[in-house]
DNA sequence: CTGATCTACAACCATTTGGTTGTACAATAC
DNA sequence: GTATTGTACAACCAAATGGTTGTAGATCAG
């Protein structure tokens, strides 16, 4: 039975921090819906959002660093598209945290369960 | 049937914002799973960490804020446990993402069905 | 009571972040 | 050809982040 395994890799994953921080801001997140549901080049992207073109360049640049999205030169414009390998990446990250979860829930379960025992004769 | 559902609420969305942001960070995820897999007090995770003793209290602080992690007073110690729901919120929002896929996806799959229809008399 | 421990919080510092403007260059349009 | 569009990148700025030290208040141990 497998008791302790928090951090089987003690350090800084910076790979991973840059992946929340990526989901970290609301324009990001928004820039990732749209281009997971279809493509977008980054000016269009840039023509949704209330910011310079610059700016919205930049969060592209996270996201892209970040594995969550990739971009391909189409011509003179450059289309951006969601990366499912990354999205998933992340969400394999928090079910392991659903997992950690569960271990403790069957942990305190298995404790009660010993209890029982020292009832029985 | 659904064809644009991004954003249902458009404007920054500072809970999810926070949500990540306390996730970007090595040290606040293995405090999170530790927290998550069993009890410690505040001075208990500053022990573990080459850091100050602030420097672990801020990052339990931001971890407090995004609602994954609840602290109690017991005797002259702060408990801090992992709260379950926080950390649901973050694996539902990957999830959204996941469905906006699968919907571009099948999308995608409508269309060669229409292809399809095109060729039947 | 005295001393040690646990926590909170302020002040400070270096770096990063999220935004701006401006410049430069490649690809398209006319 | 020239003008326009799409992109990249640098320089700059204010605010947030991640860390430090220091001070002060509670709570527990002897």
């Amino acid at each position: 039975m497998v008791v302790d395994q928090l951090s089987p890799t003690p350090g800084k994953d910076v790979d991973i921090d840059r992946l929340f921080q990526a989901l970290a801001d609301t324009t990001r997140r928004d820039i990732l819906a749209r281009v997971t549901a279809g493509e977008y080049s980054v000016s269009g992207l840039a023509a949704l959002y209330a910011m310079s073109f610059a700016a919205v360049q930049k969060h592209v640049a996270v996201l892209e660093r970040a594995s969550l999205v990739t971009k391909e030169k189409r011509g003179r414009e450059q289309i951006v598209r969601g990366n499912h390998d990354g999205l998933q990446k992340a969400r394999h990250l928090l079910d392991q945290f659903e997992m950690i979860w569960r271990q403790r829930a069957s942990r305190i379960a298995d404790i009660l369960a010993e209890d029982d025992e020292r009832d029985l004769p």
